[in-house]
RNA sequence: GCUCGGGUGGUGGAAUUGGUAGACACGCAGGACUUAAAAUCCUGUGUCCUUUAAAGACGUGCGGGUUCAAGUCCCGCCCCGAGUACCA
């Protein structure tokens, strides 16, 4: 028998144990609740996880582990993200095949989870780069192409429904809101004749208008870097997000997934949803929901109008002057001639301006009249053109009225070229409005004919009728949500399930999924500049067809993955009835934030449209989400100095951190170096004129609690093996700062090198303790000590120092009970509301109390492993065995609180509030009484009540009456 | 600029949602055990006045307010973090 905490052996025999009696693995079960926990998973890059990867997983086990105890069934699995840029870029680097080096990595990452003891079921992983997984999204990918989205039902449909529409009614055009439900679709009118007489590559090429998933000529975030195209998401401040290259606009044949249409119902479910407030904003403003109208301005000597779109009709008075966008395909027409050359020649530089350059560049005000003008549609007064890159041609119409008064930027517009001001709203402050406009959220309408008087929100409303009224054009709302570019120029990732036929394309026949990724010879574009794919060798559809060249984005692969889960292994279909209907929806889903806009919209949009379909039971994929912080890395830095002498010879040395002032340079140089030389027993001669500070990057596992491991650090590079110190304290401090962890930073923790000092167990425990789960913090090994201890404290409330197990069956201390009933209740709380840190602090505190009340008492101590197992699984499953239980604690049950003893720390007791609830003080007094000790009655208390007045109420805190409200 | 978070000891962070602010842990200081170290245990630790103690005063970014009672609620500022951006 050991005498001490033995966390290496004691965790390699649980795990192993868990893993030979499959004691994760979940079948569904009717007779019991379910739960579903999911995590995010991850993308294995070759780096290996760090510290901070598995903080999510953490908690989420913790969740799974206490819901287990409270009698769910869990379904709480892991898998791989396994398709994705790093594996190919590699390939292309090195000619190592993507599939080989993700193997790999996912091979470490598993080790890696496996020592930090998760409970995950195993049996249902899922790699998203598995034919018999991606046999499925391809299957997803065929059936939004096979649909439309019906605006009238409100729901995707089958494309089948569209024909037999177009076969009796025909298509009345662009405005057939019927069918195309605002979405602009540019196609004559047909009738249901016209349409029958066709033909069938016409007819393919109206219905591909409609499908979901569609072809088109399209401006798409190119990244020739990359070599491919890029989604909105995956576009930061005009580089890539993986690589932070440049990004242009191009206009390209692509593959677009219709995620518009659903623009509504994924604005409109979030407020069904359980998730963080932050996030569910994020995801609105993604949307971008404008609601405002559209305005036909009528072109003076021309025969076409100008629409633009505003979200303040109410302001349509104030308009001075309309903006048309560089890209708009009017301006040709209506530019007069005397102005041709200044608008072409600022059309021409507007297009070569990156985006990148547009954006850093926002506060330069350009623009070039056109020449011509409008006609005010109220006042017909003449409303001059101009043409400026400030409106974006991809937005709205392409065309804005210039409200200088009301908006900022065309107020600098207006500032800059001279154009008239005129204030249309009254906010009550007498705002100059030459100087600056302001943004009229509030306020009486002036100078605005029949709007004169109305509060901005009638105004608004008025004025959408008005226009209506007038048929100057329409209420109208904007989503700034574009659809989503679906095909990647790349080889590691989901062939699309289409294929060429006279050009017009085609799905792949369900029988003939998966479609295989061919194996290629180089994984760059084709000579001709097609995608990889393109080097295949024999690669045709039934030997005859061209097969699309381009795959899938990351984000296909993970936008349906939680669905797998519930049926991993099935092959007739991406998951069975049963399944489905057992397990509904995730309830927990973990993960970080930065998927808020990307991955977590398009999980949304997909679990929608099979929702649609009625192929799965619930039209959101999770319930409750929470995003876990990031954990960021902890630099330690040493302080080089180097000397140049007289004969210009380098002295250098490392001078602790007291040394150094804020700014980086020594606070006082005869100081240290009258140190030096003592510390180092020389006699150095001083330049002071060519002394240099030099702050390193050190190693921080060399570094323990800031203080520099000697011996270590002169080993760690050849350059530093003679290392000479200034020493503070006998100690070398080193000085550090938060940074993101990276192996260039030398501040990489990795969760095997906790582990193995310190075992699993504590780092979970650590993990949760570091702070609340939300919140981004850095890591810091300092303090995990306190943790460690904290184990070690409970194996001595079982175990005697010679090893003898020191537990017994007897009566328990009341005290004892005390302890373990406020533990059990607060543990279950904090768990509820996912404030892990907090119950490491009360299981500290219980154990504390145990200790110091010498509780030997078998039933106190086994309860309160089961209340910690969720928390620190292997020590409590060691200890629960011990005392003799043949089952895995993971088999039992949340032990209850019993209220008799929870200690009330505070009371307040309402003796009358305004006249009800009216009661005496005896009565009071008496229910009072259970928690105060009378002596603390004496005193100064009971002379207020004796002066006869009647309080409202006692307050007591702690046992103590602290006040009387009188 | 807009939106959402957040400012509490030397440090990470608690605080029953209005009830003794600083739980718990780290660090630090002192002590016990030990030949010594490690490990373990005990004591102290917000600031100020005070030889010490008792006792007190001040303390949750700043300024005001509501309340018997404010870290928590209200008004006005300052600062930090995250997201987003010529979206009309």
């Amino acid at each position: 028998m050991t005498n001490e905490y033995n966390h290496k052996e004691i965790e390699a025999r649980w795990q192993q144990y868990w893993a030979e009696n499959k004691i994760y693995e979940v079948k569904e079960d009717p007779n019991k609740p379910k739960y579903y926990v999911l995590d995010m998973f991850p993308y294995p890059s070759g780096a290996g996880l760090h510290v901070g990867h598995p903080l999510g997983y953490i908690a989420s086990d913790i969740y799974s582990r206490y819901k287990r105890l409270r009698g769910y069934n869990v379904l709480h699995p892991m898998g791989y993200d396994a398709f994705g840029l790093p594996a190919e870029q590699y390939a292309i680097q090195t000619g190592q095949h993507p599939a080989i080096t993700t193997e790999q990595n996912i091979k470490r990452y598993r080790k890696q989870m496996d020592k930090i003891g998760f409970s995950y079921d195993w049996s249902r992983e899922v790699r998203t780069s598995d034919p018999a997984y991606y046999r499925w999204t391809q299957w997803i990918f065929l059936q939004l192409f096979n649909s439309w989205f019906n605006p009238k039902n409100n729901k995707a449909e089958p494309i089948d429904t569209l024909v037999a529409l177009f076969e009796t009614e025909g298509f009345k055009g662009t405005n057939d809101c019927i069918l195309t439900g605002g979405i602009e679709f540019d196609y004559p009118a047909f009738s249901a004749e016209q349409w029958k007489k066709f033909g069938e590559v016409n007819q393919q090429k109206i219905l591909l208008g409609f499908r979901l998933a569609y072809l088109s000529e399209a401006y798409v975030n190119w990244c020739p870097a990359l070599g491919t195209v890029l989604s909105n998401d995956e576009v930061k401040d005009g580089v890539s997000e993986r690589g932070g290259y440049p990004v242009e606009r191009k206009l390209m044949h692509q593959w677009s997934l219709r995620i518009t249409v659903y623009a509504d119902r994924l604005l409109q479910d979030l407020d069904g949803l359980d998730w963080t407030e932050s996030l569910k904003e994020s995801q609105r403003n993604w949307i971008g929901k404008s609601q405002g109208a559209s305005l036909f301005f009528k072109i003076q000597d021309q025969k076409f109008d100008i629409e633009v779109f505003t979200t303040r009709p109410d302001t349509v008075f104030g308009v001075s002057f309309l903006v048309i966008a560089p890209e708009h395909e009017m301006l040709l027409a209506l530019v007069s001639p005397d102005r041709l050359d200044e608008v072409m020649n600022y059309v021409e530089t507007a297009k070569n301006r990156s985006e990148r350059d547009r954006q850093s560049d926002v506060k330069r005000v350009s623009g070039e009249f056109t020449g011509a003008y409008a006609i005010h549609p109220f006042t017909g007064k003449e409303v001059p053109i101009w043409v400026a890159d400030y409106v974006l041609g991809g937005y709205g119409t392409g065309a804005v009225m210039g409200v200088p008064a009301h908006d900022s930027r065309d107020h600098a517009f207006a500032r800059h070229f001279n154009l008239r001001i005129l204030q249309v709203i009254d906010n009550g402050n007498n705002h100059n409005i030459l100087e600056s406009s302001f943004d009229a959220k509030e306020g009486n309408c002036i100078n605005s004919g029949f709007l004169n008087g109305l509060g901005v929100k009638k105004a608004i409303k008025k004025a959408i009728h008005e226009i209506e009224e007038r048929g100057l054009g329409k209420g109208k709302t904007n989503f700034r949500l574009r659809d989503a570019i679906f095909g990647r120029q790349r080889y590691w990732g989901e062939p699309i399930p289409i294929y060429y036929k006279d050009g017009v394309p085609y799905p792949v026949e369900e029988k003939d999924l998966p479609i295989i990724l061919p194996e290629i010879d180089k994984f760059l574009p084709t000579e001709d500049g097609d995608p990889p794919l393109g080097r295949a060798a024999n690669w045709k559809y039934k030997g005859e067809y061209d097969f699309e060249l381009s795959t899938m984005p990351g984000w296909a692969g993970s936008s349906w993955y939680f669905l797998r889960y519930m049926d991993p292994k099935n092959s007739e279909s991406f998951a069975g009835k049963e399944a489905l209907q057992y397990w509904q929806q995730v309830d927990l889903y973990l993960g970080g934030s930065e998927h808020a806009t990307g991955h977590l919209l398009y999980v949304r949009f997909w679990t929608k449209f099979l929702f649609d379909l009625g192929l799965i039971p619930a039209n959101e994929p999770a319930k409750k989400l929470i995003n876990q912080g990031m954990i960021q890395g902890r630099s330690n830095f040493v302080f080089r100095i180097d000397c140049y002498n007289g004969d210009q010879k380098t002295i250098s040395f490392f001078a602790s951190k007291g040394y150094i002032d804020e700014n980086e340079s020594i606070k006082n140089i005869p100081i240290l170096f009258a140190e030096f030389n003592k510390q180092n027993q020389q006699k150095l001669s001083l330049d002071f004129s060519k002394i240099k500070v030099v702050k390193l990057n050190v190693d921080v596992n060399l570094v323990e609690n800031d203080v520099l491991n000697q011996s270590l650090f002169k080993q760690w590079r050849e350059d530093f093996a003679e290392a000479k110190f200034v020493l503070e304290d006998h100690q070398y401090q080193c000085s550090w700062e938060v940074e993101k962890m990276s192996k260039s930073k030398w501040n990489v923790v990795t969760p095997d090198f906790i582990i193995e000092q310190y075992g699993a167990d504590t780092l979970r425990m650590y993990e949760m303790f570091l702070g609340p789960l939300e919140q981004s913090k850095p890591w810091n090994t300092q303090g995990i000590e306190g943790v460690q201890r904290f184990l070690k404290k409970l194996w001595r409330l079982f175990y005697d120092a010679e090893g003898k197990l020191k537990v017994v069956d007897e009566v328990a201390e009341k005290n004892a009970l005390k302890s373990l009933h406020k533990t059990i209740k607060k543990v279950a709380e904090d768990v509820e509301n996912f404030s892990f840190n907090t119950s490491v602090s009360t299981f500290m505190i219980c154990v504390n109390e145990l200790s110091d009340i010498k509780c030997t008492n078998k039933q106190v101590l086994k309860d309160f492993l089961v209340v910690l197992s969720p928390y620190a699984p292997h020590i409590c499953e060691e200890l629960w065995r011990n005392l003799g239980e043949a089952e895995s604690i993971t088999k039992a049950v949340y032990p209850t609180f019993e209220p008799k003893y929870l200690e009330e720390t505070s009371f307040s007791y309402p003796i009358s509030i305004n006249g009800k609830h009216r009661t005496n003080i005896e009565f009071a007094l008496d229910a009072a009484q259970d928690f105060i000790e009378q002596s603390v009655l004496a005193d100064d208390i009971v002379e207020k009540w004796l002066e006869g007045k009647t309080p409202k109420k006692i307050i007591v805190v702690k046992g103590k009456i602290v006040n009387l409200v009188i």
